[in-house]
DNA sequence: TTTTGAGTTGTTCGA
DNA sequence: GTCGAACAACTCAAA
């Protein structure tokens, strides 16, 4: 019997994953496989967090391959290479995978190609960590989206994704099992007592995704536009890890959103479908990363390489550590640092307050974010701190500043987010939680707030941030002018 | 080819 | 307190 080799990558599940499904449909031994190549992946290989998310996932994956009478096979170092060992090793004739869209992937297929074209392996490559493929989404001029609406309703207008296909119920095993890692040698989890609060906040692996889901769609999706916004209550879906490393499939979780909508009002239809554009923002990350690659380290829009970036190490410390003295900012960046994932609302404040009020690069932000979140995306991360910046695709103008006092105020009126991840104010009264420095002394003493002892007064004036801020941008948009003219 | 309308998430100021 | 305008000009994408 001949084998066929399914190549895992951030599809780490058996339901709907179609290069397993093509190799247990074709009759063949399956030999699953993952293969850790941070070489490959350069600066945005799986760091921090991550490892900690991969690292439990894949043990979670191969539990359930196990039940299926299969297992999951660990190698470490340059893939190609690995695969083409492990082909010699079983005897496998053909390899099975689905694509991903990051830079570096094209590079990787075509060495993958010619190295097993050399062997007489057949590859087999299928479509399924998105809604939509990026390299058919075009404009009417045939040209890559970069603004989000029309992509969405261009995808919109197509053919609903391809229906989710269920997992196999049985996976037959090789003959004999090829040499494996053990799932410690791939050192992936980092030696400190930080994770502990990563696993107390999550279950990676398919069955706690699946949770999730079905958690969302019971609850939370139908006040999903309103909901979503405050980070104090569980009004997010909490798939971005899930989704990231594939261990629900995003075609399943449309097809269950659809399922969910059939006999629901208007209401809960709209608030639905505000969370699929959610998903929409997900594809159409993958679409730019893809279709412009540079923009994982490069700003999509070329005037920003001339941006007067400040350089200050302990800005950059102040906003890492949540001690930046601004309370929204700051339970933020402690969510983060404590469990890995932060809430949207408070993404986009901690970002804008990085960039524009302390105006240090984006990419230093894109960087802390790879190393602490869980559900680290090349795509989204970038699209996202592009879109803070105001130098991606579909960007925030540049006067949009966020004011994290109003912020605070607005999505988080009682302060029950600052308060829980921000402890040292959880005394003080809702009309001072987010200004500290704004309450009489009685009032911070009663609260048992020493500012600059137990909190730090702010680091930087909101106006006289959000001012040179301005500034520094307009003079951003006043150099393209020029570079225009002098074209 | 040219024209037209629009573009995730905001803030501030003055009436 | 509430509301509309200004904050800019440009690029995008479809008509």
């Amino acid at each position: 019997m001949s084998a066929t080799i399914v190549w895992f990558q951030l599809d780490l599940r058996l339901d709907d994953q179609p290069a397993l499904g093509f190799a247990v449909a074709a009759g063949n031994a399956v030999i699953p496989v993952y293969c850790l190549d941070i070489a490959r992946e350069g600066k945005w290989a799986p760091a921090g967090a991550s490892k900690w998310w991969l690292h439990e996932s894949l043990k979670s994956l191969d539990a359930s391959l196990r039940v299926k009478g299969s297992r999951l096979i660990l190698r470490s170092g340059d893939t190609v290479k690995e695969l083409m060992a492990l082909a010699k090793e079983s005897g496998a004739t053909s390899i099975a995978f689905n694509r991903r869209y990051e830079p570096w992937v094209r590079e990787q297929e075509e060495a993958l190609q010619t190295a097993a074209q050399s062997r007489g392996i057949s590859l087999h490559r299928f479509e399924s960590s998105l809604l939509f493929n990026p390299d058919v989404i075009r404009t009417g001029s045939g040209l890559a989206y970069k603004v989000f609406t029309p992509f969405w309703k261009n995808c919109r207008s197509l053919a609903a994704p391809d229906a989710p296909r269920a997992a196999p119920s049985k996976i037959t095993p090789p003959t004999q099992w090829p040499s494996s890692l053990e799932l410690s040698d791939l050192k992936l989890l980092p030696n400190k007592p930080w994770i502990k609060g990563l696993a107390d906040a999550w279950t990676p692996g398919e069955a706690g995704g699946a949770a999730n889901v079905r958690a969302f769609l019971k609850q939370a999706v139908g006040d999903y536009s309103v909901g979503r916004d405050v980070p104090g209550v569980r009004g997010t879906s909490l798939l971005s890890a899930h989704l990231h490393f594939g261990e629900i499939s995003v075609r399943r979780v449309w097809l269950a959103t659809q399922t969910r909508m059939s006999d629901e009002t208007k209401t809960f239809r709209d608030n639905a479908d505000k969370f699929r554009a959610e998903l929409g923002w997900r594809d159409f990350g993958y679409n730019v990363l893809s279709n412009f690659p540079r923009t994982a380290n490069e700003p999509l829009r070329s005037e920003f390489k001339e941006f007067p970036w400040q350089e200050n190490a302990a800005h950059l410390r102040a906003w890492q550590r949540g001690m930046t003295g601004y309370p929204l900012i700051d339970a933020g960046m402690r969510q983060l640092y404590a469990t890995g994932w932060m809430h949207n609302r408070v993404r986009m404040n901690v970002s804008s307050f990085l960039v524009k009020h302390l105006r240090q690069h984006w990419l230093r932000g894109a960087e802390w974010f790879w190393e602490t979140l869980v559900d680290a995306d090349l795509a989204s991360n970038s699209l996202g701190w592009q879109w803070s910046a105001g130098c991606g695709a579909d960007a925030a103008p540049y006067f949009r500043i966020f004011n994290p006092i109003l912020q605070g105020e607005k999505f988080d009126p009682q302060g029950d987010y600052v308060k829980r991840w921000v402890p040292e104010l959880k005394n003080l009264t809702p009309k001072f939680i987010h200004q500290p420095w704004n309450a009489s002394s009685e009032e911070l003493q009663m609260a048992g707030v020493e500012l600059g002892k137990n909190y730090p007064r702010p680091i930087v004036d909101h106006v006289q941030a959000r001012n040179g801020a301005l500034a520094a941008l307009k003079m951003c948009n006043a150099s393209r002018g020029a570079a225009l003219d002098a074209e």
